[in-house]
DNA sequence: CCATGGTTTAACCGATCGGTCAATAGATTT
DNA sequence: AAATCTATTGACCGATCGGTTAAACCATGG
């Protein structure tokens, strides 16, 4: 019983300091998470092929065979990460609509997205760079999950063009040019701090690219910014 | 010399089609262009760590033993991949200068690197890649070449704004955009095809960016486009 | 034509990779 | 408490990696 009571629903995010007694599905829940995280952080630095199992099963402090119990090979764990990636990448897209103003509705694509890089800058420099290689691993998905919410998206646009809410530019260009100028403070996070002098960005320098972003988009398509 | 005239001075890209005589200065003049330019293909596409020796010398057509006579190592090879690119990824920011319009002197920057995705994806790619990994093989370049590029740049911009050519915006943010929505245009050349159902962009989808971009860039930054 | 030196190449090497397996330890159910 | 399931782990394996070596090959200058 007095070990009993360390265990039952004490909602730790390791769930357990110390191991006593930890519920199967604890033990599974918490392994699997700290395997996940610690390959985001391992392959968003050194790519796919430069991580190894080993690097993660020692990151994650578990022997490497531990690792393979979970994903039974490197390719199912980073794909594991990978797609969840890809969801946490497309969450904010479909939070434009048609009835919405362009003005707040891309205004707040562009605040979360580059929330995203600054929040959690490996994950989006792993889907950057599946996709630069050619998304050998994500293909399927993209063919079908992204395409469907690119061209949703490109029809909002395409609404708010009929509207006259905004000027008739290309919709497929204009959701490149706010994918790659939001995930480049990301990608570039390092590299920017260096070029500014910097150890690394800070809150302001996120608003500023903020504002830099919103400004171009909303008055190049011809949206009022007021 | 039925031999000799064959080999004299042509100016063939691989310097002799058949291998009947060739100068050493010209072998080793082809063998370095080969092997260089494969290395960029496949370093592109897969990584550094996901490309082997192995690999380039049966692309390139040499022994593996070959390559690494030519260069001591991977590591070699690649560094010599990366600063030839550099080179060319900051060619034409230079071209600004302060006494042109910003209206002829960003779009033709933007044409310029829009141009350049198009035509050597590949490079881009390792590069961009490069960045996204924390640039590991070429932190060093960046801290000197690239921000004194960077700088410069943006005392470009400065000096615009202070002519009241365009608006007070972010120089450094400006850039960043700039680069990325650009650069994008050779990161996502694969995957734009896929959602816009081509088997590849083509001449129109570029110059449509081209204009996007432009057209936000001007617009933006309160530069006349005429 | 010969000596020199740049070029080519097969064979080889230690290290490390992703992955397997069997033995064990611990949790859960009955 | 017994039986069953899940989790842990060290030892191991074949494949492949980047890189070395030494011998043959061949263009070049005298």
């Amino acid at each position: 019983m007095s070990a009993q009571e360390n265990c039952d629903e004490m909602a730790n995010s390791i769930s357990e300091t110390k191991n006593k007694r930890r519920k199967l599905v604890d033990i599974r829940h918490d392994n699997l998470q700290q395997i996940m995280s610690v390959a985001e952080q391992l392959f968003a630095q050194r790519g796919y092929s430069g991580t190894t199992i080993s690097a993660i099963a020692q990151s994650a402090n578990l022997p490497k065979a531990n690792v393979l119990y979970y994903f039974k090979s490197k390719e199912a764990l980073y794909k594991a990460v990978l797609e969840h990636m890809l969801v946490v990448w497309m969450k904010h897209m479909d939070e434009m609509t048609s009835d919405q103003h362009p003005r707040d509705a891309l205004r707040n694509y562009i605040v979360q997205k580059i929330k995203q890089s600054k929040d959690s800058p490996n994950g989006s420099k792993i889907f950057a760079a599946e996709i630069l290689h050619g998304a050998p691993f994500l293909r399927e998905q993209l063919e079908t999950q992204l395409k469907q919410q690119f061209e949703s998206t490109c029809q909002v646009f395409r609404d708010w063009i009929a509207k006259q809410w905004m000027d008739p530019i290309s919709p497929e260009h204009l959701l490149f040019l706010l994918w790659s100028s939001t995930q480049a403070y990301a990608d570039f996070s390092l590299q920017s701090s260096v070029l500014m002098d910097k150890s690394k960005l800070d809150d302001s320098d996120y608003e500023a690219g903020i504002e830099l972003i919103t400004r171009l988009v909303l008055k190049g398509c011809g949206i009022s910014q007021i």
